[in-house]
DNA sequence: AATGAATGAGCCTTCATTCAT
DNA sequence: GATGAATGAAGGCTCATTCAT
């Protein structure tokens, strides 16, 4: 038997799949076209043939697991838009690390790399997909910082709740990855549940929220004494 | 006459400098040799040369701008070990954030490409020289923590406070080199002043510290009251 | 219904024109198969399905459309064989330039680029479809030097002739199909109409043969004379 | 012995004169890489390394192989500028055909085949180079209409003249390459002379002219005639 | 009869590295 | 000590052709 017809769309699923592996894996520039048709079974032109070049394959790879990870892990973290202010943001953090730390995916990888060394393929793609995701996160610290909040004050919040999630998670994979690290005693990688890394950064972050909070209303306090005089 | 005559070391610093910047903006693998000669103004073979291979010179580079970059801002940031500890964790995060925002060294850069997408050349060098410098902040978390706090409560911490310093940094890095995003509008790229993002970071991570440990001391209390009983 | 059930032959005729045009166009090695089948509306495999192979469409092309040209335009001008001479031979020179000069045809690019890059394909076609005509001119040649003329006497005004009509028709298709030349102001271009040239050439030549059957005449004279001393 | 240090420009040159030759004979597309670098004894890589790319190496070759037969062969064919104005037209055309004739330079293949089948790379240069020598003759054939012969027949005298300098050569080298051809008994290859073929061409173009001559101003006559009336 | 998914061979190009000078 | 000419290995991509359907 010389070779199973597929209905052409098998082999492209199977382009998909392990383009996103070698690429999470090696990076744009380190793999070739060659690991990854090697790795889905196809001939070398195989790439090609279905996204036209390398580079196209590449943002749809990347699309291809984000999507699908999106569609596991809703975003919400299943934590109903009814709930307290402060468990919609647990919700959210925990959905992004179980998200990320689902083994099946290599999102985080791909979008790390393409962060830190943006071959400009995909830097706007990434943007579209996560920007409306983080927008929501803004939305519940806006919440818990009330409205007379500054932008600002917003942003740098924001900040530091998703650097805690993206610079867990990149530690966590990081150790996975390399476990004989001599001396290394991580437990952020030991740790195997991820809630209990989503249940810190909830605490640590409605804490310094808080503080925020209660910074610019007491400056605002005095600002308003400093006027009644 | 033909050239001047440098004193062969000459040629070697310029082949760091501009190997730094190079490595910098395009990361390891989209970087070649020439482009680092030309812009170091040397012949092609200079990099085998002068350092036996392209791999060498990535590490020596990197060492040789981080080196640099920790003579030019002291990792406690000025602050004086009799400080309070609140300052010396403030110290701490400004000197971070000075260094690796400091234009003039492309420090953050490679460290981030080399995390994101490790090369394998660099990854050993880089945690042994940043580690001791993470140590560090991890002793003032643990006494802000107390002695009591379990070693999980200093590492998540230590993360939750990192991730911020990294993660702002990378994101203000990023923005300042496409500025020109639509509707973007960051205030991270815009607040030139990194005191404020390191201010921001220290009230909302003191916050979050106290956070942990007024957690552990209340389990810790109930612990006691029912053993008590 | 998946698709009109043509009878066979019109997919076979359509990817005979789409052939022509595609290698008028872009000559044999930068047309693509993809290029012709796309055009025709056909599948990718029609080409070989069809004709076998790329090679073997290109030479079925050229005849068609050579062969539909020169049914199109009568190589004699529609000049009776009992006209003068002379009439003739401007029915020759005026039937070649219409028949090339028919935009419905693109017999004359591809014999043009296949004398200039022979694929070895084609050429052979060719010699075998063209010579026929060419000897036709001949003939008429013959009968302008008259019958003592020498075989070279023939060939070098038939080599006149030819060279003008296909150089002039050369040199208008290229000017028409960049028009945009900056200062170029090409009359054989703006000159639509095929007659005039056809007229120039005509009398020019009927001049060039004259002075060349003058020339041998004259030699011929002088020889006899010589012989009769 | 590994190698001759060459001092680099040796190689470039022999990279030229293959290229040259290998572009005559096999046109842009069918000619690799490899080809020419095989015939001039050097590494694969070593067209990208002096010339930047085939494309470039193309246009390069043609300039030089242009450039060194015009060095070679006059335009003027060695004619005084002072001497009757036939014997000038006589000798633009010999130099022409001794030029292009020469077996050591490959010019009118590249030439004809580019003309034929414009890459778009060296249309332009080919114009610019050729057009002034073109335009030489015009000005021998204006001389020999007069002053008051059109734009037109000056063009279209020049078109004559060209053509039949071009056509001539094309066959001869043509028939040249493919002297095997059954039954083929073509003069313009036998004839080795170049000499004679200009002289014909010589012969038949000055009578030809003076028809064209004679042609506009017998209608000029007759159209003073009817004004006079 | 006709399709289109899939292939393999080959091309241009890049680049780290070597070597004679 | 330093150069730059030259190379070999490899990668992305193209395309005519094949084959199961």
């Amino acid at each position: 038997m010389k070779k199973q017809r597929t209905d052409g769309q098998e082999t492209r699923q199977r382009l998909l799949e392990a383009a996103a592996e070698v690429f999470a894996k090696k990076g744009f520039w380190e793999t070739t076209n060659a690991d990854i048709c090697k790795r889905a079974g196809a001939n070398t032109a195989a790439v090609n043939y279905h996204f036209g070049s390398k580079d196209n394959l590449y943002v749809e790879a990347w699309k291809y697991v984000f999507e699908r990870s999106v569609r596991k892990h809703p975003p919400d973290g299943g934590v109903s838009p009814d709930a307290p202010v402060e468990e919609r943001l647990r919700g959210r953090i925990l959905a992004f690390m179980q998200r990320v730390g689902d083994p099946e995916t290599s999102d985080l990888e791909i979008t790390h790399k393409e962060m830190a060394n943006p071959t400009g393929l995909l830097t706007e793609t990434i943007r579209k997909c996560v920007k409306p995701l983080d927008d929501k996160v803004s939305v519940v610290i806006q919440e818990l910082l009330g409205e007379s909040a500054s932008d600002m004050d917003v942003q740098f919040c924001q900040m530091s709740v998703l650097s805690q999630c993206f610079g867990s998670m990149v530690r966590r994979r990081h150790a996975k990855m390399a476990p004989d690290m001599p001396g290394e005693d991580d437990l952020l990688t030991n740790t195997i549940d991820v809630k209990m890394i989503a249940d810190h950064i909830t605490l640590f972050s409605l804490a310094g929220i808080r503080a925020v909070r209660e910074r610019f209303e007491m400056k605002r306090q005095a600002d308003n004494d400093r006027q009644q005089e």
